[in-house]
DNA sequence: GGAGGGGTTGCGGATAACCACAATTGTTCA
DNA sequence: TGAACAATTGTGGTTATCCGCAACCCCTCC
């Protein structure tokens, strides 16, 4: 999903004017009359920002908001209102609103906070690339490795390990050098720091 | 430090109504007329949350508020505000602020957004009893130690640790001994889990 | 029945870690 | 100036790790 502005709005005149406002300023930008329009093509890989009217007909901007969020939705949200409402400005930015802004607008300054949002959601990192890489590699490992590993984590001695596990130190050995091999790693530091970076 | 609502505003007649209020609802409270001698008896474990006026003489709130942040602080602050300013009041929830009241308030709502500080502020976990000890070990450690510390969290033997600190062996061994020592740890995978465990 | 994978073990050697004992240099602080 | 501490090094020895080579057992799948 290439980066664009999602505007929603029920107001035509606005969803225009916006449009006109983003394009002269080469922001990629597209517009629904609904909360629930946009809905319909909503998808959780969106990616740009959200500039959405607090006020509509049918769903309102806060309503869409929280259904966003309880979706899973990370695309940061500039809300706009026509009225100056502390109490909703203030919660809607607790709840995880990137910016609010109020109606009439400054159009350089609303451009301006939209392309903010959109940098911030191009920083915004897939998940963890640490963690699935990690997540991967276990899945790889034997069932019998895994409990060698765990111990190998506990920072017990193969000696200890050989032991516990009721079997002979070089067969803890090979399992160690095993897993060191499919985790990627060359030491059990590595291994730890691997996995624990990302809890 | 047992939990209050500070409450910091140059206005007599406010602080006068609020203490009067909070103590009206059983919420100890203590007043100050100044960001500049609230700041005087700050202290990085007061408990309860913070009242604070927007506009003042001297020192504004928001000023302090960034200065408390700078500090470390997470007392909870709710901001009053004078004049309904959205920008104002949402760039410091964004910053981190717990609430933004308008002036004129509704008593009753305003001692529930206190009382609703203070419960976030009593669940607020003290700052992680792992991560605690780790810095304060860390301490311990002379500059030179933290040198070999490093290398050895990046999976390095001995020997290439003393080859690039031009040392001999024998140091870095003791180096090491002394780190697991101070760290309170037997082996170099306890070391990695105790500092990548909290970051 | 043979191929493949997982788990197991032994032997022997190279390399590294770990440690007790002992000692030197330089700096800081009382 | 002497105590305390950080940093340094050496000797010699014990213990662990790491690995190649070789092998056996058990189970599954074709």
């Amino acid at each position: 999903m290439s980066p664009i502005a999602h505007i929603v709005d029920d107001d035509e005149a606005i969803r225009d004017a916006l449009t006109w406002l983003f394009r002269s300023r080469h922001v990629d930008s597209r517009a629904w009359p609904s909360a629930e329009a946009f809905l319909a093509d909503w998808c959780d890989d969106l990616r740009g920002c959200l500039v959405l009217d607090v006020r509509m007909g049918g769903m309102s901007g806060l309503q869409l908001f929280d259904l966003l969020s309880e979706r899973g939705s990370r695309l940061p949200v500039i809300f706009l209102s026509g009225h100056g409402d502390i109490p909703l400005a203030v919660a809607a930015v607790k709840k995880g609103a990137f910016d609010f802004v109020e109606k009439p607008f400054n159009d350089n300054e609303l451009v301006d906070r939209v392309i903010r949002a959109m940098k911030f959601d191009a920083s915004r990192k897939e998940p963890d690339p640490n963690a699935a890489v990690a997540a991967a590699r276990l899945n790889q490992l034997t069932p019998r490795e895994r409990e060698v590993m765990e111990r190998i984590l506990a920072g017990k001695y193969n000696k200890v390990i050989a032991d516990e596990l009721n079997i002979a130190m070089r067969t803890v050995e090979v399992h160690r050098a095993r897993i060191f091999e499919k985790m990627g790693v060359k030491s059990a530091v590595e291994l730890a720091q691997l996995l624990s970076g990302n809890r």
